[in-house]
DNA sequence: CTGGATCCCCGCGGATACTG
DNA sequence: CAGTATCCGCGGGGATCCAG
């Protein structure tokens, strides 16, 4: 309540949530574990490189789980963990705004 | 639900919310009416020209209301708007799992 | 008091090529 | 298949100076 330096608690969560695809990469966990390429295939936009970078952040901050299975070829899984759940609310609340922001900006489009 | 694009709704609020000082504004906010030195006295770490440019933004999209009293000296006063206010839930969450988050991490700092 | 105008740095993200 | 390596452009944010 008397957020006097940027160590601002929301900013901690805005720190790991902020990422270009990292919000995206966590909704299509929700419907379950993916593979990397799956990743790749879903989100057309993203570069290999990026995609692991995002992934390894979401990683490192215990959001995901990454299982590396030693086959040939190479099958990697990336699932949500019991940690990234926890940030379900918060994607439904931001995507719900987010939704209703676009609706009311929308009549600014139309411009007859 | 069906996020193949980037323009993932989530992602609208997240471009909304995210600039290093956007969110503690609002919260000052929350508390009522502050002048931009009331900002720049409250935030000692943020320079005037970046404190002008995340206000700014805040108020092209609605969420503060920016209000000049043609006085001499100048006075501007930053409010919250009703759409602003919607945003109150998302950080209060966003405070929220940020502190868990904080505290989820802190046993890692004792290495005792 | 409330900014505007400049200059600068750094890091994110993109493009491309290569590899076990 | 799932990355790594390299180069590069852009823009956010900081520092400083100026102005009505």
């Amino acid at each position: 309540m008397r957020p006097t330096e940027c160590d601002y608690a929301a900013n901690v969560t805005l720190g790991i949530i902020e990422g270009k695809w990292k919000l995206l990469l966590l909704c299509h966990l929700r419907n379950g574990t993916k593979r990397f390429s799956e990743f790749a295939h879903l989100i057309p936009g993203i570069t290999q490189k990026v995609l692991t970078y995002q992934l390894r952040e979401l990683e490192a901050h215990g959001l995901i789980k990454r299982e590396v299975y030693p086959v040939i070829p190479p099958k990697v899984e990336y699932s949500l963990t019991e940690y990234g759940e926890s940030l379900v609310p918060l994607m439904d609340l931001m995507n719900l705004w987010g939704e209703n922001h676009r609706e009311r900006i929308k009549p600014t489009e139309r411009i007859c």
